[in-house]
RNA sequence: CGGGGCGUAGCUCAGUAUGGUAGAGUACUUGGUUUGGGACCAAGGUGCCGGAGGUUCGAGCCCUCUCACCCCGACCA
C-alpha cells in the first residue's frame, strides 16, 4: 500500500468524546471513527487489524476441532419466547417487525439459535459431541456503551456451543477449549489471567473469565501474589479469617443497653473489643420474580457483603437498599438488628456467613431499640434455622486459600473471554434431545464459549502503548513493516524505498511506504502513532550506504548498511 | 434508569456573567521557501451556533420543550 493514496485519517487532536488510551489512540491512528453511541467505522487499518484478530481465533479453534458456522443476525422474537428469555434481556434486546408484521430481535448471543440449528439433527448419541460456533456481529442495546469498542452496542463476538451426551464429557470440552482460549490470547501477546467467574443466572455448574489486566478494565479481580489462583471479586474465595493476633476474650452471656450506639467501630470502643467479635447485619431488600423480602446478611464486624454473593445465596434477582420504613415495617431496628430474636416470617430472609459458623462469643444486636447481646454464641446453631453461605467480599492482604503463602491483591482485567459449563438449560426447555447408549431420549449437555474480538482490538491496544502511540504487536499490525522515505524529492532516496517497497510485496509480506510530500518529523510520528512494528527510514545517511529501522515494540532505531535492508527486514517480520 | 456535564468550521475549542453583523488554532486549496522529530511566508474557501417553539426592534447568548454525545452509578448470557 502506498500511504499517498491510503485512508488512514490520523490527528493531533485528542476526540472529545474519548477517555480511554485505547479510544483515543485507535480514533486518533486512523483505525475506527465514532458514529454513534457504541457503534464505529471500522477504517482500512481496523478492519486489517480486526481480521487478523479474527482469523488468528479462528486458526486455534479449528485446530482444536470446533467447526465454523454463519447464523442470521437477524432473529425470530419466537425462540426468544421459547427459552423465556425475551422478558429476562428486557430492553438490550433490539426488537422490529418486518413487512408482514412479524417480530424479530437482533441477535445478542446465539444459544436459542444455535440450539434450534442441531435440535432435529442430532438424534443419537453417535453424533455427539459436536462444537460449532460463529464470529459475528452481535447487537444488545446497552443502557450505557462506553470505551469506545471495549463496550460497545454492536460487537463483533466469537460465539461456540458444544453439545455432549453427559456432564463428563462437556468438562474435557471445557479444559479444550480453556487451553485453546489460552493459546489464542498468547499468540495476540497479551497478559491475561483466567480466573473463576460467577456463573449467576446462566447456570450451570463453573465458568471461567479469561481478563487481560488492565487499569482501565471494567471488572476487579483478586489474584494471588503466589500461586496462579485467581477470581473475578463476585466470587473471590479466601482462606478463612483465623484469630491471629487477636486475644480471645472472656465474655459472660448478658443484655446490655447501648443507647444510640450503632455502628461497628462504636460497639467496637464501647465495648473495647476488636470488630473480630461484632456480628454486623446487612440489610437489603431482595428483589425476586414475584415480589421481595427483607434480607438480613450477617458477617463480621471487619468484613464487607459481596452484593453478588448475596444474591446467589437467596436467588434473588437483586438487592437494593431498604428505606428507613421498609426495615422498620419489617420489624427491624436499625443499628440493633442481631441473631437473637429476630422476627421470624416469611418476609425476612437471613444468611449467615460461612466464617461466623460455631464463632464464640460474638455481640450482636437485640433486635430492641438501644440494646446488645454480648457473650452470644453460634455454636450448634440449628441448620434447619440458620443458612450458612460465603458472603464475604476479599480485600487485598487476605490469604489464599490455595497455597501457603501468597496473599490476594487487587489488579483490574477486560473480560476478552468467558466459557460457561452451561448443562441442560437451553437444551431442556428448547427441546434439544437425543437417544442415548440406553435408547432413552435426554438433552443433550451443552457448553458456551464466547470471545469479544471486537474488544480485544481495544484490549490489545489499551496493554501495548506508549506516549506516543499504539505499540502494535507484530500477529495483529495492520503492516509489518512501514517504508519511510523522508524526502520523496531526492530520487535516491525514493528509488531505493520503491526498490525494497516491491521486493517485499513480491514476497508478500505487509508492507506500507510512506511516499507523501512530507517532513520526516510529520511521518515519523505518524508512524509511531499508527504503531507499525517496524519502519524502515530511507534518509540523508543513504549517501554512506546506511539506513535505520525504527523498533516500535523497543523505542529504539539502529543504524544498517542499506544493502543488507530487505534481508534485516525479512528476518524481523518472520 | 438515577445524578452530572456538554453541543459553535472537518477536528480541538473561545465567544454566553452584561442580547447588537461569527472567532482562534489546526486541517484543507494555491504559490513560494524548506526537507531527520508534527516547518515558514503569502493568498483563499469554510458555519441552519444540535432541533423546535417563545421573549425582544434585535437571540450563539435569555425562557420552555426536545434530541444527541460524554462521565459517575445501576445494569452488563
Amino acid at each position: 500500500m502506498r500511504f499517498s493514496r491510503a485512508y488512514i485519517p490520523t490527528s493531533k487532536e485528542i476526540p472529545n468524546d474519548a477517555v480511554l488510551p485505547s479510544h483515543i489512540l485507535l480514533v486518533r491512528a486512523g483505525y475506527i471513527k465514532g458514529v454513534a453511541s457504541g457503534l464505529y467505522n471500522f477504517l482500512p487499518l481496523g478492519k486489517k487489524s480486526l481480521d487478523k484478530i479474527r482469523a488468528i481465533v479462528k486458526e486455534e479453534l479449528d485446530r482444536s476441532g470446533c467447526q465454523e458456522v454463519d447464523l442470521p443476525f437477524v432473529t425470530p422474537a419466537e425462540l426468544w419466547e421459547e427459552s423465556g428469555r425475551i422478558a429476562k434481556f428486557g430492553k438490550e434486546l433490539l426488537r422490529f417487525r418486518d413487512r408482514k408484521d412479524g417480530l424479530f430481535v437482533l441477535g445478542p448471543t446465539h444459544e436459542e439459535m444455535m440450539v434450534a440449528l442441531v435440535r432435529h439433527q442430532l438424534n443419537s448419541y453417535k453424533q455427539l459431541p459436536q462444537n460449532l460456533y460463529q464470529i459475528k456481529t452481535k447487537f444488545r442495546d446497552e443502557a450505557r456503551p462506553r470505551f469506545g469498542l471495549m463496550r460497545g452496542r454492536e460487537f463483533i463476538m466469537k460465539d461456540g456451543y458444544s453439545f455432549h451426551e453427559n456432564e463428563n464429557d462437556m468438562k474435557r470440552e471445557f479444559y479444550l477449549m480453556q487451553e485453546t482460549y489460552k493459546r489464542i490470547f498468547i499468540r495476540l501477546g497479551l497478559d491475561f489471567r483466567v480466573v473463576e467467574a460467577d456463573s449467576g443466572a446462566i447456570g450451570g455448574s463453573g465458568s471461567r473469565e479469561f481478563m487481560v489486566i488492565a487499569n482501565s478494565g471494567e471488572d476487579t479481580l483478586a489474584v494471588c501474589n503466589s500461586c496462579d489462583y485467581g477470581a473475578n471479586i463476585e466470587t473471590a474465595k479466601r482462606r478463612p479469617h483465623q484469630q491471629e493476633n487477636i486475644d480471645q476474650i472472656e465474655m459472660e452471656f448478658a443484655k446490655f443497653k447501648t443507647p444510640d450506639i450503632k455502628t461497628i467501630d462504636d460497639l467496637a470502643k464501647f465495648f473495647h473489643v476488636p470488630d473480630w467479635f461484632i456480628a454486623k447485619a446487612v440489610v437489603k431488600k431482595a428483589i425476586y420474580e414475584n415480589g421481595s423480602k427483607i434480607a438480613i446478611f450477617f458477617v463480621r464486624g471487619g468484613d464487607e457483603v459481596e452484593e453478588k454473593k448475596a444474591i446467589n445465596s437467596i436467588n434473588a434477582l437483586e438487592l437494593v437498599d431498604p428505606t428507613i420504613e421498609e426495615i422498620e415495617n419489617a420489624g427491624l431496628h436499625a443499628g440493633f438488628i442481631g441473631l437473637l430474636n429476630l422476627p421470624q416470617n416469611e418476609n425476612i430472609v437471613k444468611v449467615i456467613d460461612l466464617e461466623l459458623k460455631n464463632a464464640e462469643p460474638i455481640i450482636t444486636g437485640a433486635n430492641e431499640p438501644d440494646f446488645h447481646y454480648i457473650g452470644v454464641s453460634l455454636k450448634n446453631l440449628p441448620d434447619d434455622k440458620n443458612k450458612f453461605a460465603d458472603l464475604i467480599r476479599v480485600k487485598e492482604g487476605d490469604k489464599c486459600l490455595h497455597c501457603e503463602n501468597g496473599s490476594l491483591i487487587y489488579k483490574r482485567g477486560i473480560e476478552v473471554g468467558h466459557i460457561f459449563q452451561l448443562g441442560t438449560k437451553y437444551s431442556e426447555p428448547l427441546g434439544a434431545n437425543f437417544l442415548d447408549r440406553d435408547g432413552k431420549s435426554r438433552p443433550m449437555v451443552m457448553g458456551t464459549y464466547g470471545i469479544g474480538v471486537s474488544r480485544l482490538l481495544s484490549a490489545i491496544v489499551e496493554q501495548s502503548h506508549d506516549e506516543n502511540g499504539i505499540v502494535m504487536p507484530l500477529a495483529v499490525a495492520p503492516y509489518k513493516i512501514n517504508i519511510l522515505v523522508s524526502n520523496i524529492k531526492n530520487s535516491d532516496e525514493l528509488a531505493f524505498g520503491e526498490n525494497i517497497y516491491s521486493n517485499l510485496i513480491a514476497k508478500n509480506i505487509e508492507t506500507i511506504i510512506d511516499d507523501r510530500n512530507e517532513r520526516f518529523g510529520f511521518k515519523i510520528r505518524d508512524a509511531e502513532l499508527i504503531g507499525f512494528p517496524y519502519t524502515l527510514i530511507i534518509g540523508k545517511s543513504l549517501a554512506n550506504g546506511k539506513v535505520e529501522i525504527l523498533d516500535r515494540k523497543k523505542a529504539v532505531k539502529f543504524e544498517i548498511d542499506s544493502d543488507q535492508a530487505l534481508n534485516k527486514i525479512l528476518e524481523l517480520v518472520e
